[in-house]
RNA sequence: GUGGAUGUAGCUUAGUUGGUUAAAGCGCCAGUUUGUGGCACUGGAGACCGUGGGUUCGAGUCCCAUCUUCCACCCCA
Protein backbone atom coordinates (compact mmCIF):
# COMPACT_ATOMS: atom_id res chain seq x y z
CA UNK A 1 0.00 0.00 0.00
CA UNK A 2 1.14 3.70 -0.77
CA UNK A 3 2.78 5.60 2.10
CA UNK A 4 0.25 8.04 2.06
CA UNK A 5 -2.40 5.45 2.92
CA UNK A 6 0.02 3.82 5.93
CA UNK A 7 0.08 4.98 9.43
CA UNK A 8 3.45 5.53 10.75
CA UNK A 9 5.56 2.59 12.22
CA UNK A 10 4.49 1.87 15.68
CA UNK A 11 1.04 3.95 15.73
CA UNK A 12 -2.71 3.02 15.69
CA UNK A 13 -5.72 3.79 14.38
CA UNK A 14 -8.67 3.64 17.08
CA UNK A 15 -11.46 2.84 14.85
CA UNK A 16 -15.06 3.79 15.55
CA UNK A 17 -16.40 0.53 17.44
CA UNK A 18 -13.16 -0.16 19.84
CA UNK A 19 -13.48 3.47 20.57
CA UNK A 20 -16.38 3.19 22.36
CA UNK A 21 -15.10 0.42 24.68
CA UNK A 22 -11.93 2.76 24.61
CA UNK A 23 -13.73 5.70 26.03
CA UNK A 24 -15.71 3.62 28.98
CA UNK A 25 -12.37 2.54 29.90
CA UNK A 26 -10.66 6.01 30.00
CA UNK A 27 -14.04 7.23 31.81
CA UNK A 28 -14.00 4.24 34.25
CA UNK A 29 -10.61 5.32 35.45
CA UNK A 30 -11.10 9.55 35.66
CA UNK A 31 -14.32 8.37 37.84
CA UNK A 32 -12.32 6.15 40.10
CA UNK A 33 -9.67 8.76 40.39
CA UNK A 34 -12.49 11.31 41.30
CA UNK A 35 -13.25 9.21 44.34
CA UNK A 36 -9.89 9.58 45.82
CA UNK A 37 -10.29 13.48 44.94
CA UNK A 38 -8.27 13.65 42.16
CA UNK A 39 -8.72 15.70 39.35
CA UNK A 40 -7.80 15.67 35.78
CA UNK A 41 -4.99 18.09 34.38
CA UNK A 42 -3.58 18.72 30.90
CA UNK A 43 -0.47 19.35 29.82
CA UNK A 44 1.25 19.68 26.26
CA UNK A 45 2.14 17.38 24.38
CA UNK A 46 5.52 18.48 23.99
CA UNK A 47 8.29 20.49 26.23
CA UNK A 48 11.83 21.56 26.29
CA UNK A 49 13.85 18.97 26.05
CA UNK A 50 15.64 19.95 29.20
CA UNK A 51 12.31 18.69 31.28
CA UNK A 52 12.97 15.51 30.42
CA UNK A 53 16.67 15.13 30.94
CA UNK A 54 16.50 16.72 34.34
CA UNK A 55 13.32 14.51 35.53
CA UNK A 56 13.96 11.18 33.42
CA UNK A 57 17.47 11.33 33.47
CA UNK A 58 20.41 11.74 31.40
CA UNK A 59 21.78 8.19 31.76
CA UNK A 60 18.38 6.22 31.01
CA UNK A 61 17.41 4.88 27.69
CA UNK A 62 14.66 6.49 27.44
CA UNK A 63 16.52 9.81 26.88
CA UNK A 64 19.42 8.29 25.76
CA UNK A 65 17.94 6.67 22.59
CA UNK A 66 14.02 6.57 22.19
CA UNK A 67 12.72 10.21 22.35
CA UNK A 68 10.92 12.58 19.44
CA UNK A 69 13.32 15.44 19.88
CA UNK A 70 13.56 18.25 16.89
CA UNK A 71 14.54 22.04 17.08
CA UNK A 72 11.35 24.20 16.10
CA UNK A 73 11.47 27.30 14.08
CA UNK A 74 12.55 29.16 16.53
CA UNK A 75 15.61 27.01 17.37
CA UNK A 76 14.20 25.63 20.90
CA UNK A 77 15.05 21.80 21.06
CA UNK A 78 11.52 20.06 21.40
CA UNK A 79 10.34 16.63 22.78
CA UNK A 80 7.15 14.80 22.46
CA UNK A 81 6.58 14.05 25.72
CA UNK A 82 8.01 10.27 26.41
CA UNK A 83 6.08 10.05 29.61
CA UNK A 84 3.58 12.29 31.38
CA UNK A 85 4.85 13.08 35.10
CA UNK A 86 7.72 15.47 34.19
CA UNK A 87 5.58 17.68 32.49
CA UNK A 88 2.42 17.82 35.03
CA UNK A 89 5.18 18.33 37.59
CA UNK A 90 6.46 21.23 35.44
CA UNK A 91 2.88 22.74 34.85
CA UNK A 92 2.60 22.53 38.91
CA UNK A 93 5.88 24.56 39.58
CA UNK A 94 5.15 26.76 36.98
CA UNK A 95 1.70 27.87 38.40
CA UNK A 96 2.40 27.71 42.09
CA UNK A 97 0.83 24.47 42.71
CA UNK A 98 3.38 23.57 44.75
CA UNK A 99 3.14 26.05 46.85
CA UNK A 100 -0.65 26.27 47.57
CA UNK A 101 -2.62 23.44 49.50
CA UNK A 102 -0.87 20.51 49.47
CA UNK A 103 -1.02 17.36 48.90
CA UNK A 104 -2.28 18.56 44.63
CA UNK A 105 -3.52 15.41 43.26
CA UNK A 106 -3.97 15.44 39.57
CA UNK A 107 -4.84 12.66 37.03
CA UNK A 108 -4.70 12.98 33.39
CA UNK A 109 -4.97 10.36 29.99
CA UNK A 110 -2.34 11.44 27.10
CA UNK A 111 -0.55 10.26 24.42
CA UNK A 112 2.92 9.31 25.23
CA UNK A 113 6.10 8.76 22.12
CA UNK A 114 9.21 6.85 22.13
CA UNK A 115 11.01 5.81 19.57
CA UNK A 116 11.30 2.25 19.92
CA UNK A 117 10.80 -1.30 18.23
CA UNK A 118 7.22 -1.60 18.11
CA UNK A 119 5.87 -5.34 19.01
CA UNK A 120 2.70 -6.04 20.64
CA UNK A 121 1.60 -3.58 23.70
CA UNK A 122 4.76 -1.76 22.75
CA UNK A 123 4.05 1.28 20.07
CA UNK A 124 5.87 4.85 18.92
CA UNK A 125 2.65 6.50 20.00
CA UNK A 126 1.27 4.79 23.14
CA UNK A 127 -1.60 6.64 25.72
CA UNK A 128 -1.18 6.68 29.47
CA UNK A 129 -2.94 7.12 32.41
CA UNK A 130 -1.87 8.58 35.06
CA UNK A 131 -1.89 9.91 38.66
CA UNK A 132 0.58 12.33 40.63
CA UNK A 133 -0.01 13.40 44.61
CA UNK A 134 1.91 16.03 44.96
CA UNK A 135 3.18 17.43 48.39
CA UNK A 136 2.39 13.88 50.51
CA UNK A 137 4.81 12.41 52.37
CA UNK A 138 3.37 9.88 54.64
CA UNK A 139 3.22 6.20 53.47
CA UNK A 140 -0.30 6.65 53.76
CA UNK A 141 -0.14 8.14 50.56
CA UNK A 142 1.94 5.18 48.79
CA UNK A 143 -0.86 2.67 50.01
CA UNK A 144 -3.45 5.45 48.88
CA UNK A 145 -2.07 5.47 45.01
CA UNK A 146 -1.57 1.87 44.68
CA UNK A 147 -4.93 1.30 45.37
CA UNK A 148 -6.41 3.72 43.22
CA UNK A 149 -4.21 1.77 40.61
CA UNK A 150 -5.93 -1.63 42.09
CA UNK A 151 -9.64 -0.05 42.15
CA UNK A 152 -9.25 0.98 38.46
CA UNK A 153 -8.11 -2.01 37.85
CA UNK A 154 -10.67 -4.03 38.87
CA UNK A 155 -13.24 -1.63 38.25
CA UNK A 156 -12.96 -2.44 33.91
CA UNK A 157 -12.72 -5.81 34.86
CA UNK A 158 -9.29 -7.08 34.78
CA UNK A 159 -8.29 -10.48 35.35
CA UNK A 160 -5.15 -12.46 36.66
CA UNK A 161 -2.99 -9.46 37.84
CA UNK A 162 -0.45 -9.29 40.69
CA UNK A 163 0.99 -6.64 42.26
CA UNK A 164 4.64 -6.09 43.14
CA UNK A 165 6.22 -3.55 45.29
CA UNK A 166 10.01 -2.57 46.14
CA UNK A 167 11.81 0.48 48.28
CA UNK A 168 14.85 1.44 46.19
CA UNK A 169 15.57 4.10 49.15
CA UNK A 170 16.53 7.90 49.29
CA UNK A 171 20.12 9.13 47.57
CA UNK A 172 21.73 8.88 51.29
CA UNK A 173 20.88 4.73 51.44
CA UNK A 174 21.06 3.99 48.08
CA UNK A 175 25.09 5.09 48.21
CA UNK A 176 25.62 2.23 50.69
CA UNK A 177 23.71 0.33 48.70
CA UNK A 178 25.50 0.75 45.39
CA UNK A 179 28.83 0.26 47.11
CA UNK A 180 27.53 -3.18 48.61
CA UNK A 181 26.18 -4.18 44.96
CA UNK A 182 29.81 -3.38 43.46
CA UNK A 183 31.54 -5.16 46.04
CA UNK A 184 29.65 -7.92 45.40
CA UNK A 185 29.53 -8.01 41.56
CA UNK A 186 32.86 -7.23 41.36
CA UNK A 187 33.75 -10.84 42.42
CA UNK A 188 31.34 -12.50 39.27
CA UNK A 189 32.34 -10.08 36.92
CA UNK A 190 33.97 -12.59 34.69
CA UNK A 191 30.31 -14.67 34.74
CA UNK A 192 28.26 -11.76 34.14
CA UNK A 193 26.79 -10.67 30.49
CA UNK A 194 28.45 -7.99 28.67
CA UNK A 195 25.96 -5.69 28.72
CA UNK A 196 25.89 -6.30 32.71
CA UNK A 197 29.61 -5.50 32.71
CA UNK A 198 28.78 -2.00 31.14
CA UNK A 199 26.40 -1.49 34.45
CA UNK A 200 28.36 -2.70 36.72
CA UNK A 201 30.50 0.80 35.53
CA UNK A 202 27.21 2.15 34.89
CA UNK A 203 24.70 1.62 37.59
CA UNK A 204 24.72 -1.59 39.09
CA UNK A 205 21.50 -1.89 39.73
CA UNK A 206 20.36 -2.53 36.46
CA UNK A 207 22.06 -6.03 36.68
CA UNK A 208 19.30 -6.93 39.06
CA UNK A 209 16.67 -6.49 36.02
CA UNK A 210 19.18 -8.60 33.76
CA UNK A 211 17.17 -11.26 32.22
CA UNK A 212 20.14 -13.62 31.21
CA UNK A 213 19.79 -17.08 32.94
CA UNK A 214 23.61 -16.19 34.04
CA UNK A 215 23.09 -13.19 35.58
CA UNK A 216 19.85 -13.64 37.17
CA UNK A 217 21.48 -16.91 38.81
CA UNK A 218 24.31 -14.15 40.57
CA UNK A 219 21.81 -11.95 41.28
CA UNK A 220 20.06 -13.99 43.06
CA UNK A 221 22.12 -13.90 45.76
CA UNK A 222 23.20 -10.10 45.54
CA UNK A 223 22.72 -8.38 48.46
CA UNK A 224 18.76 -6.77 48.86
CA UNK A 225 18.05 -2.78 48.66
CA UNK A 226 15.85 -3.46 51.31
CA UNK A 227 18.92 -4.60 53.78
CA UNK A 228 20.45 -1.21 53.37
CA UNK A 229 17.61 0.99 53.85
CA UNK A 230 18.23 4.14 56.13
CA UNK A 231 15.70 3.80 58.96
CA UNK A 232 13.64 6.50 57.70
CA UNK A 233 13.30 4.75 54.35
CA UNK A 234 12.99 1.25 55.80
CA UNK A 235 9.65 2.58 58.04
CA UNK A 236 8.72 4.25 55.37
CA UNK A 237 8.58 1.04 53.62
CA UNK A 238 7.01 -0.52 56.81
CA UNK A 239 4.37 1.56 56.89
CA UNK A 240 3.72 0.98 53.71
CA UNK A 241 2.94 -2.24 53.80
CA UNK A 242 1.45 -2.49 56.92
CA UNK A 243 -1.33 0.19 55.23
CA UNK A 244 -1.57 -2.19 52.12
CA UNK A 245 -2.03 -5.34 54.61
CA UNK A 246 -4.78 -3.33 56.30
CA UNK A 247 -6.70 -2.16 52.76
CA UNK A 248 -6.66 -5.89 51.81
CA UNK A 249 -4.24 -5.41 48.90
CA UNK A 250 -2.26 -8.56 48.04
CA UNK A 251 0.40 -7.30 47.23
CA UNK A 252 4.39 -9.27 46.66
CA UNK A 253 7.90 -7.82 47.90
CA UNK A 254 10.15 -8.08 44.79
CA UNK A 255 13.56 -6.74 45.47
CA UNK A 256 14.40 -6.84 41.53
CA UNK A 257 11.98 -4.12 40.95
CA UNK A 258 14.18 -1.37 39.51
CA UNK A 259 12.49 1.28 37.60
CA UNK A 260 13.94 2.91 34.70
CA UNK A 261 13.34 6.53 35.29
CA UNK A 262 15.89 8.07 37.42
CA UNK A 263 13.65 10.43 39.27
CA UNK A 264 12.15 7.63 41.73
CA UNK A 265 12.66 6.87 45.54
CA UNK A 266 11.70 4.84 48.17
CA UNK A 267 8.43 3.07 46.95
CA UNK A 268 7.98 1.76 43.74
CA UNK A 269 6.06 -0.73 42.21
CA UNK A 270 4.29 -2.57 39.33
CA UNK A 271 0.91 -4.07 38.41
CA UNK A 272 1.89 -7.14 36.17
CA UNK A 273 -0.29 -8.95 33.90
CA UNK A 274 0.68 -12.53 32.33
CA UNK A 275 -1.89 -12.58 29.60
CA UNK A 276 0.16 -9.96 27.28
CA UNK A 277 3.41 -11.28 26.38
CA UNK A 278 6.73 -9.62 26.93
CA UNK A 279 5.02 -6.38 27.91
CA UNK A 280 3.67 -7.77 30.89
CA UNK A 281 3.65 -4.41 32.67
CA UNK A 282 0.40 -2.98 32.79
CA UNK A 283 0.87 -0.34 35.55
CA UNK A 284 3.85 0.94 37.39
CA UNK A 285 4.83 4.08 39.62
CA UNK A 286 6.24 5.03 42.95
CA UNK A 287 7.90 8.20 44.95
CA UNK A 288 9.50 10.88 43.64
CA UNK A 289 10.69 12.81 46.85
CA UNK A 290 13.43 14.72 44.95
CA UNK A 291 12.49 15.42 41.68
CA UNK A 292 10.62 18.73 42.24
CA UNK A 293 13.31 20.21 43.78
CA UNK A 294 15.53 18.84 41.41
CA UNK A 295 13.35 20.08 38.76
CA UNK A 296 14.33 23.56 40.33
CA UNK A 297 10.80 24.32 42.62
CA UNK A 298 10.94 23.07 46.42
CA UNK A 299 11.24 20.34 48.57
CA UNK A 300 8.32 18.86 47.74
CA UNK A 301 7.82 15.09 48.35
CA UNK A 302 5.10 13.38 45.53
CA UNK A 303 4.37 9.82 43.90
CA UNK A 304 2.44 8.94 41.29
CA UNK A 305 1.65 6.46 38.97
CA UNK A 306 1.29 5.41 35.07
CA UNK A 307 -0.88 2.73 33.23
CA UNK A 308 -0.33 1.78 29.44
CA UNK A 309 -3.95 1.96 28.32
CA UNK A 310 -3.34 0.30 25.24
CA UNK A 311 -1.96 -2.81 27.23
CA UNK A 312 -5.07 -2.51 29.45
CA UNK A 313 -7.03 -2.70 26.50
CA UNK A 314 -5.02 -5.61 25.26
CA UNK A 315 -5.10 -7.54 28.66
CA UNK A 316 -8.71 -6.94 28.70
CA UNK A 317 -8.87 -8.70 25.19
CA UNK A 318 -7.18 -11.84 25.17
CA UNK A 319 -8.71 -12.53 28.79
CA UNK A 320 -12.24 -11.78 26.48
CA UNK A 321 -13.83 -9.82 28.72
CA UNK A 322 -16.72 -7.84 27.51
CA UNK A 323 -16.90 -3.78 27.55
CA UNK A 324 -19.98 -1.85 26.86
CA UNK A 325 -21.33 -1.88 23.13
CA UNK A 326 -22.36 1.76 21.17
CA UNK A 327 -25.76 2.02 21.42
CA UNK A 328 -27.80 1.01 18.16
CA UNK A 329 -29.86 3.71 16.86
CA UNK A 330 -33.49 4.13 18.20
CA UNK A 331 -34.92 5.01 14.65
CA UNK A 332 -34.15 4.71 11.23
CA UNK A 333 -36.49 7.30 8.75
CA UNK A 334 -36.77 5.37 5.44
CA UNK A 335 -37.74 8.34 3.22
CA UNK A 336 -39.15 7.56 -0.48
CA UNK A 337 -39.39 10.95 -2.63
CA UNK A 338 -38.11 14.56 -2.85
CA UNK A 339 -40.79 15.67 -0.38
CA UNK A 340 -40.63 12.61 2.08
CA UNK A 341 -36.64 13.50 2.69
CA UNK A 342 -37.71 17.09 3.10
CA UNK A 343 -40.32 15.83 5.91
CA UNK A 344 -38.36 13.72 6.86
CA UNK A 345 -35.40 15.99 7.99
CA UNK A 346 -37.88 18.34 10.09
CA UNK A 347 -38.81 14.65 11.47
CA UNK A 348 -35.06 14.00 12.24
CA UNK A 349 -34.81 17.31 13.90
CA UNK A 350 -37.25 17.11 16.29
CA UNK A 351 -36.65 13.49 17.19
CA UNK A 352 -33.01 14.39 17.81
CA UNK A 353 -34.10 17.15 19.92
CA UNK A 354 -36.22 14.95 21.76
CA UNK A 355 -33.44 12.85 22.69
CA UNK A 356 -33.45 10.04 20.10
CA UNK A 357 -30.89 8.62 17.95
CA UNK A 358 -32.75 8.83 14.87
CA UNK A 359 -30.69 8.14 11.26
CA UNK A 360 -32.14 8.34 7.22
CA UNK A 361 -30.85 7.61 4.11
CA UNK A 362 -28.14 9.83 2.95
CA UNK A 363 -27.06 7.99 -0.42
CA UNK A 364 -30.48 8.29 -2.38
CA UNK A 365 -30.94 4.58 -1.65
CA UNK A 366 -34.16 2.31 -2.77
CA UNK A 367 -36.50 1.71 0.12
CA UNK A 368 -35.29 -2.16 0.33
CA UNK A 369 -31.61 -1.36 0.40
CA UNK A 370 -32.61 1.59 3.01
CA UNK A 371 -34.09 -1.16 5.08
CA UNK A 372 -31.28 -2.90 4.38
CA UNK A 373 -29.18 -0.65 5.84
CA UNK A 374 -31.33 0.25 8.89
CA UNK A 375 -30.78 -3.44 9.60
CA UNK A 376 -27.16 -3.35 9.50
CA UNK A 377 -26.65 -0.64 11.85
CA UNK A 378 -28.93 -2.20 14.25
CA UNK A 379 -31.70 0.34 14.32
CA UNK A 380 -34.74 -0.50 17.17
CA UNK A 381 -37.24 0.78 15.11
CA UNK A 382 -38.02 1.88 11.18
CA UNK A 383 -40.55 4.49 9.86
CA UNK A 384 -41.23 4.59 5.78
CA UNK A 385 -42.23 7.82 4.77
CA UNK A 386 -43.57 8.17 1.32
CA UNK A 387 -46.30 10.35 -0.53
CA UNK A 388 -49.14 8.00 1.42
CA UNK A 389 -47.91 8.63 5.37
CA UNK A 390 -47.36 12.46 3.99
CA UNK A 391 -51.27 12.87 2.83
CA UNK A 392 -52.64 10.53 5.93
CA UNK A 393 -50.31 11.67 8.50
CA UNK A 394 -50.04 8.26 9.87
CA UNK A 395 -46.93 5.99 9.52
CA UNK A 396 -46.51 2.51 10.36
CA UNK A 397 -43.52 1.86 13.44
CA UNK A 398 -41.73 -1.40 12.32
CA UNK A 399 -39.93 -2.98 15.54
CA UNK A 400 -36.92 -4.92 13.74
CA UNK A 401 -36.12 -7.47 16.14
CA UNK A 402 -39.48 -9.10 16.00
CA UNK A 403 -41.15 -7.21 13.00
CA UNK A 404 -44.31 -6.04 14.91
CA UNK A 405 -45.84 -2.80 13.55
CA UNK A 406 -47.47 -0.18 15.09
CA UNK A 407 -49.60 2.84 13.39
CA UNK A 408 -48.86 6.09 14.42
CA UNK A 409 -49.11 9.60 14.27
CA UNK A 410 -46.66 11.53 12.59
CA UNK A 411 -47.23 14.63 14.82
CA UNK A 412 -47.02 12.21 17.75
CA UNK A 413 -44.34 10.03 17.21
CA UNK A 414 -41.75 11.07 19.30
CA UNK A 415 -44.59 10.41 22.11
CA UNK A 416 -45.11 7.47 20.28
CA UNK A 417 -41.83 6.26 19.45
CA UNK A 418 -40.71 6.66 23.10
CA UNK A 419 -43.57 4.77 24.84
CA UNK A 420 -42.79 1.47 22.15
CA UNK A 421 -39.10 2.20 23.09
CA UNK A 422 -40.26 1.69 26.64
CA UNK A 423 -42.32 -1.20 26.41
CA UNK A 424 -39.53 -3.08 24.21
CA UNK A 425 -36.78 -2.37 27.02
CA UNK A 426 -39.68 -3.74 29.81
CA UNK A 427 -40.46 -6.98 27.77
CA UNK A 428 -36.99 -7.85 27.03
CA UNK A 429 -36.37 -6.91 30.86
CA UNK A 430 -38.24 -9.70 32.14
CA UNK A 431 -37.11 -11.80 29.05
CA UNK A 432 -33.95 -11.70 30.72
CA UNK A 433 -35.26 -12.37 34.32
CA UNK A 434 -36.91 -15.58 33.31
C1' G B 1 19.57 -1.27 18.43
C1' U B 2 20.14 -7.38 18.07
C1' G B 3 17.99 -12.06 16.47
C1' G B 4 13.74 -14.83 14.18
C1' A B 5 9.03 -15.05 11.44
C1' U B 6 5.31 -12.64 8.24
C1' G B 7 2.94 -9.93 3.92
C1' U B 8 -2.12 -12.68 -2.12
C1' A B 9 -9.51 -8.52 -3.08
C1' G B 10 -12.31 -4.61 2.76
C1' C B 11 -11.52 -9.41 6.08
C1' U B 12 -9.85 -14.81 6.46
C1' U B 13 -7.24 -17.73 3.31
C1' A B 14 -6.04 -21.36 -1.44
C1' G B 15 -2.53 -21.02 -5.28
C1' U B 16 0.65 -27.83 -6.79
C1' U B 17 8.23 -29.04 -9.16
C1' G B 18 8.25 -21.07 -11.95
C1' G B 19 3.86 -21.74 -17.53
C1' U B 20 -1.81 -18.34 -20.54
C1' U B 21 -7.25 -13.95 -18.55
C1' A B 22 -4.74 -15.26 -9.88
C1' A B 23 -9.23 -18.71 -6.89
C1' A B 24 -12.80 -19.36 -2.63
C1' G B 25 -15.64 -18.05 1.75
C1' C B 26 -17.27 -13.79 4.43
C1' G B 27 -18.31 -8.64 3.55
C1' C B 28 -20.05 -4.87 -0.22
C1' C B 29 -23.55 -3.63 -4.50
C1' A B 30 -27.75 -5.27 -7.44
C1' G B 31 -31.75 -8.61 -8.92
C1' U B 32 -35.51 -12.66 -7.82
C1' U B 33 -40.02 -9.32 -4.49
C1' U B 34 -42.98 -2.30 -9.13
C1' G B 35 -43.72 0.38 -0.77
C1' U B 36 -40.42 -2.85 3.76
C1' G B 37 -34.56 -5.77 6.70
C1' G B 38 -32.82 -10.80 8.46
C1' C B 39 -33.23 -16.59 4.99
C1' A B 40 -32.37 -18.65 0.11
C1' C B 41 -30.94 -18.40 -5.02
C1' U B 42 -28.64 -15.54 -9.19
C1' G B 43 -25.44 -11.89 -10.94
C1' G B 44 -21.79 -7.80 -10.31
C1' A B 45 -17.87 -4.71 -8.58
C1' G B 46 -13.34 -5.33 -6.07
C1' A B 47 -6.03 -7.59 -6.15
C1' C B 48 -0.51 -3.46 -10.14
C1' C B 49 0.05 -10.91 -5.38
C1' G B 50 3.75 -5.13 0.55
C1' U B 51 7.45 -2.10 -2.45
C1' G B 52 11.89 -1.81 -5.62
C1' G B 53 15.47 -4.39 -8.25
C1' G B 54 17.43 -9.13 -10.33
C1' U B 55 17.45 -14.37 -12.63
C1' U B 56 14.34 -16.39 -16.73
C1' C B 57 11.43 -17.02 -23.15
C1' G B 58 8.11 -16.62 -18.80
C1' A B 59 7.86 -14.85 -11.52
C1' G B 60 2.34 -14.71 -6.75
C1' U B 61 6.00 -18.86 -6.91
C1' C B 62 13.41 -18.40 -7.22
C1' C B 63 17.43 -14.50 -5.52
C1' C B 64 18.73 -9.59 -3.31
C1' A B 65 17.28 -5.15 -1.00
C1' U B 66 13.64 -2.39 1.52
C1' C B 67 9.13 -1.49 4.33
C1' U B 68 5.14 -3.31 7.55
C1' U B 69 3.26 -6.39 11.24
C1' C B 70 4.32 -10.17 14.78
C1' C B 71 7.71 -12.96 18.42
C1' A B 72 12.06 -12.90 21.62
C1' C B 73 16.01 -9.64 23.57
C1' C B 74 17.10 -4.55 25.23
C1' C B 75 13.93 -1.20 27.77
C1' C B 76 9.36 0.27 29.54
C1' A B 77 3.53 1.70 30.02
Amino acid sequence: MAEINRAVKGTNDILPEESYSLRFVEQKMLETASKFGFREIRVPVFEHTEVFLRSVGDTTDVVQKEMYTFNDKGGRSITLRPELTAGVIRSAIEHGLVHGALPVKVCYVGGCYRYEKPQAGRLREFHQFGVECIGASSPVADAEVIALAKQILDGVGIQNISLAINSIGCPECRKAYHAALKNYFAQHLDKLCDTCRDRFARNPMRILDCKSPVCREIAANAPVVIDYLCEDCADHFKEVQAQLQAAGIDYTVDPHIVRGLDYYTRTVFEFISGDIGAQSTVCGGGRYDGLIAGMGGPQVPSLGFGMGIERLMLTLQNQHIALPKAPACDLYIAAMGEAASRRTAALCYQLRSDGFEVQTDLCNKGLKAQMKYADKIGAAFTLVLGDNEIASGVGVLKRMQDGETTEVSLDALSEQLLQLKNETALADLTEAIL
